[in-house]
DNA sequence: CTATTTATTTACTAATCGGTAAATAAATAT
DNA sequence: ATATTTATTTACCGATTAGTAAATAAATAG
């Protein structure tokens, strides 16, 4: 009984559930970035009117940070499950090749959230793009870690940088994003993904 | 005498050089991307009134036109410049390594223009996101093409295909972009330049 | 001098930006 | 039934957006 008490809420109950208003603001945000998507665009698409946005979750910046952790824990956990893999060759494969069908996608906006959301843009937007900046060098460092365990392990070579080759990949990665945004074909990243493997073998000994 | 007359204009004179203005728009479009770059800002940068640049160039828009031109015609020469070098290695080589060093010039904006200018943003900026993709598919094509003649050189081997080739330097030359923006220091980007020359010769045969 | 031409400055516009105050509706608590 | 709580809707806010109309200034042409 006391449970029951517990569980029923005082108020009005709300109209809308918010994670799937969450759901259809990251598709805003995916497409448009931060600056690119006006709350006039985000009351549209998520069905609802605008105060009832701002009671919610706050303000148009807050409301992005909340789209960005979804983002983080729905599409891009392929991430840390590729980084998990067993061996720094198959983390490395595991993230080009799955990065190559992600970020061609048709069912989400071609390219990475964390690259197309505030690239630049006006002061304004300092602050996310600062936020993006560090989400994009956490996974840097993730990389960074894993390259170093796998030269302990004797898979990569002790004379090999761990830094500089989780930035390389990082970059390779970063620019696949690019070219997702700019239209290119799921086949056509599959074959970067191929050369960038092909010559892999190069950077690890 | 008739050459004098012809040469005096009529009305008041301009009270600012042209060039000079672009040069000044083309650093605020630089770093903040098209849909970033207020008037208000430009109008502050360029220090002149805001109807004297909308009567000497049309309107933003073409303002941001004419602000990529100078930039592909000064900054960014070191492309066409690298393009033609004797070999295709010589060619990467020179695209990759000098690309590092603009990138990353305390002189300007961190990152290229063709990338940071609009990879993402609301409806207005369509025009002009539209154009910087046909900007940097151009380059790849004239990569691509270069290439191609390399093949028929024999510098690159037969089964090599040129447009994935060409594809994968500007993956590459997109995201060293991406991590110019980033704050990626000129050392760190060069390493990772470093890396893919060591490995473009796995690449070539 | 007066007329003409061109560029400037001042002052302004309509539309959109992100954000909110106030009223109302729908639930529970007593 | 009445009070309280929460969420909604309606109507609005000041600031900023890109862009301009109208007046003025500075040159040449006659």
């Amino acid at each position: 009984m006391e449970i029951t008490k517990l569980n029923k809420q005082r108020g009005r109950p709300p109209a809308f559930n918010h994670e799937d208003a969450l759901e259809k603001a990251l598709q805003v945000f995916w497409q448009r970035g931060y600056e690119g998507a006006s709350m006039a665009e985000l009351t549209e698409a998520l069905g609802i009117n605008r105060p009832s946005i701002y009671a919610a979750f706050g303000n148009k910046e807050a409301l992005f940070r909340r789209a960005l952790s979804k983002y983080t824990a729905g599409p891009v956990a392929y991430i840390a499950d590729a980084l998990s893999a067993p061996t720094a060759n198959l983390v490395v494969e595991k993230i080009l090749t799955q990065s190559a069908l992600f970020l061609t996608d048709p069912a989400n906006p071609s390219g990475c959230m964390m690259v197309l959301g505030a690239l630049s843009g006006g002061k304004d937007s300092e602050l996310i793009k600062q936020e993006l900046i560090a989400h994009r060098k956490n996974f840097e460092e993730k990389l960074k870690q894993r390259f170093e365990l796998a030269k302990t392990q004797s898979e990569l070579a002790q004379n090999v940088d761990a830094a500089s080759l989780a930035k390389y990949i990082a970059t390779l990665h970063q620019g696949l994003s690019v070219q997702a945004a700019s239209g290119a074909k799921r086949d056509e990243l599959l074959s970067v993904v191929e050369l960038a493997l092909k010559s892999w073998a190069t950077l690890t000994h």
